[in-house]
DNA sequence: TGTACATCAGTGAACGCGCGTTCACTGATGTAC
DNA sequence: TGTACATCAGTGAACGCGCGTTCACTGATGTAC
């Protein structure tokens, strides 16, 4: 019947907890950046994400993350760069396979909305954190503008061997860009609509937007 | 040099209010939205919004809020449904104006758009709380799904007239409406984007997901 | 080999703040007699 | 016409909470002699 003192104490957060040995302290960043992604996955809103509940998640004192990080704010900084990282990395992954300028910017475009789909807390913290690395970055903003660069390579690519429509290649990455965004933040945000599949949306706004000449599915079957 | 009670003193929020007129209490309902909506068009965050902040903003205590609504829960649902019927009749409003399904489709999607960036917060508002009226509404949700039908409907009436590509209207308007809201919430995100027009964007990119035969614009002068 | 000491990971208590909500109240306006 | 009273819009103080940050500390591990 009698609950343990830590149980009953507010702290006690070392439940399990066995402290890193000496010289391997920094090994708490990513620990801490491990348990802020654990608290992203389970829905946390990343705007509201406080020192507090990461500290907690990761099973230390608040006061502790000061010894790795200088701020809330360098913190959440450091939890966006590697979930930046990680979602660049996913979609360079996914653009390497397709042996032809259209089928490489098609599996692009999938894999960012495979990845937006399978890891909602991850694209979330990316574009809606304050402190993202792609609203960070005042005017010639390096993070966010290289990866749109590669999009608009890819269609470039495209036009040049004839497998797009002519056009201006910024301005279709400027609009795909924007198009798998809502595609991906309006799924996670009306889960109960019956949106179609994702892979077959992808492909046939993708291949609308760019004028790929594939009829878009269904002029076929109709 | 000295200052006045008021001002030392956090309270004295009753700055210039003159109280509303007996049986005109309810008055306080409108003036707590519109305090909101100054708050949000001003950029606060929707999911940030305190019931302090906006009794600050009304000139009011903070619990006087409490004489209209049962609860913060319920004023931030009054603010999000204040705003999705202004947000609807721009809407509306928009589609009426043109002669043929494919320009009421455009000013539809255009009074969309235009909304959304010349009201970001009204936008937030509606997508971001909560308690939005979309992601409220279990299963059958009606407000946000009647709304979409009049965009399922206008990519019918297009297609019907021959003015659109043969295609399922439900899909086709499925690809509009996340490519609209991409379009909205990116250019609020990153201003500093060299983001096209507006306008001639939104025509192009409905016109190349509904397959409007209007050569996306470029395809001439390249 | 044993002991004193430095290093280092991490803690607990405390701070001031803004929050949502409650409670008993104030004071102006209208009504009954 | 004057006075007692009810109604009603709105308030101020207080509550318990979680927050970001500070401070002086603890206690295990490694090093010097």
């Amino acid at each position: 019947v009698a609950a343990s003192a830590e149980e009953q104490s507010g702290h006690g957060a070392t439940s399990g907890r066995i402290r890193n040995p000496q010289g391997a302290g920094e090994r708490l960043r990513e620990e801490l950046i491990g348990a802020a992604s654990r608290l992203l996955a389970e829905g946390s809103d990343p705007a509201q994400l406080s020192l507090r509940a990461v500290a907690r998640a990761a099973g230390i004192a608040a006061p502790s993350v000061y010894l790795q990080f200088e701020s809330k704010e360098a913190l959440l900084r450091a939890v966006v760069d590697a979930h930046f990282a990680a979602f660049q990395e996913a979609i360079e992954r996914g653009a390497a396979t397709g042996n032809d300028p259209a089928s490489r910017l098609l599996a692009g475009c999938l894999a960012y909305c495979r990845y937006a789909a399978e890891h909602p807390g991850s694209y979330r913290v990316i574009f809606e954190m304050p402190s993202s690395a792609l609203l960070r970055g005042e005017a010639d903003d390096p993070p966010g503008r290289a990866a749109f660069q590669v999009l608009v390579d890819g269609v470039a690519a495209c036009i040049d061997s004839g497998a797009a429509r002519a056009d201006d290649p910024f301005r279709v990455a400027a609009e795909i860009w924007p198009a798998l965004h809502g595609i991906v933040t309006l799924r996670r945000q009306l889960p109960g609509f019956p949106w179609p599949p994702l892979d077959e949306q992808v492909r046939r706004v993708v291949g609308g937007l760019a004028g790929l000449p594939t009829p878009p599915l269904a002029s076929g079957t109709l």
